[in-house]
DNA sequence: TCCGTTAGATTGACACTGTCAATCTAACGG
DNA sequence: CCGTTAGATTGACAGTGTCAATCTAACGGA
């Protein structure tokens, strides 16, 4: 078991060793992790920099010192987050591959679901601009680039003739919309309270519930 | 103009109406006003019990005694807003009185939207859970009185023909939750990026678009 | 008139937070 | 060997939520 070397006697001081989280000099990407899993843990509400620091064992200053800002850290898990947003969204289309596009919407707000679910923090984060720098340009791109996927997905509904004098845009956000509706609901057990089924099974019925003629043949 | 009497000579403390909010002696009142409007000027991230005090000029713990926490505090301002939301959207079905029921989500879709707007710092508290007290009885029978506001129209377009065979409560729902996530991503500027149109009249076209033959005759 | 009680409100302290200036460390290039 | 520089830390500051202790004024009975 290796103990902290005093930062002024030794060569290298790895202190974030001590706590299992081990950055191979890469500090930034270990305080991004760190602060994601917090997030996850506690909330955005109840997370403090100098804890993030206290779980990697460095300085209480050492966050903002990278990301100048607790803005700017959460900023940097919200894009992290995005990626992995788009790979489970990306996840979920392809293992419905054999179906219908139209038929595929409700496993995506499915999907989209389970990624608040699984995590909390994140989702957090990437969702409340007042928590980040909503106007960096890294932020913006990983969102416009889920987005963007979306669209992408609605645009393959239409072309299969599904409200195909409806523009692509206008479609895509209204199931983005309902499909975060559905996610934060849940979220704050309104669904549970409300609807009555919270379940994973529960969202895809309100999906196809919406769509209504979705399990017909579309004109 | 009336001075701070010191609360040790004179015989009332009125120091409230110092800065132009007066209560009656109800300073429990007087304190959820206070927060109410602190809450709407700079987010429930920025609003401190300290400075909800300063505004009506009362002791920095004033706030916590009357509601034992600060969540306590919000709790109240939630359940206010949960009443001036159910006026809101009843305003908006009174004033659509004369079209068909279905015809009418549109409508009521954009008043959710207005009040997220009217009252951000409202808006935040009422579904955030995290901030409040989920559990506490007025806060449940308020969010209860505006979804049972919501099915009960919801009915009424069931009976009117539309979707006849899909339960009331899930049709509810996902009208919540669609509403819920356009006034949500419209109030984080996602909508204004990707759809373009964060205009109330843009939020009735998503909702008319998803509905889809909602302005065809229901079978 | 005086006194004890009680609810309402305040004072003062505590630990904790985000941020900032100043400082220190170690490695690099000449 | 020295100066520079980037990376990280120290120490301080104002603000915050919360809690125990205290104070205030009004009320009800003797």
């Amino acid at each position: 078991m290796s103990i902290n070397r005093d930062p002024h006697s030794g060569k290298r001081p790895e202190r974030a060793r001590d706590v299992g989280v081990h950055f191979d000099g890469d500090l930034r990407r270990a305080l991004i992790q760190a602060a994601a899993t917090a997030l996850d843990e506690v909330g955005a509400d109840h997370l403090s920099l100098r804890d993030v620091a206290r779980r990697i064992g460095v300085s209480h200053t050492a966050p903002a010192h990278h990301f100048t800002d607790k803005a700017g850290l959460l900023t940097a898990v919200a894009v992290e987050g995005f990626h992995l947003f788009i790979e489970h969204l990306g996840g979920a289309l392809a293992a419905t591959r054999d179906r219908r596009p139209l038929d595929r919407l409700p496993a995506l707000a499915r999907a989209y679901a389970e990624f608040a679910e699984r995590h909390p923090g994140r989702f957090e984060v990437m969702f409340r601009p007042a928590l980040i720098r909503p106007d960096d340009p890294d932020y913006q791109r990983a969102g416009d680039a889920a987005f963007a996927a979306l669209r992408e997905h609605i645009g393959l509904c239409q072309r299969q003739g599904w409200r195909p004098d409806v523009p692509t845009a206008t479609l895509a956000a209204a199931t983005w919309a309902f499909s975060h509706g559905i996610a934060t609901l849940r979220g704050h057990g309104s669904l549970a309270r409300h609807y009555g089924d919270a379940s994973f099974g529960g969202v895809e019925l309100l999906v196809t519930a919406m769509l209504g003629g979705a399990g017909q043949d579309p004109g």
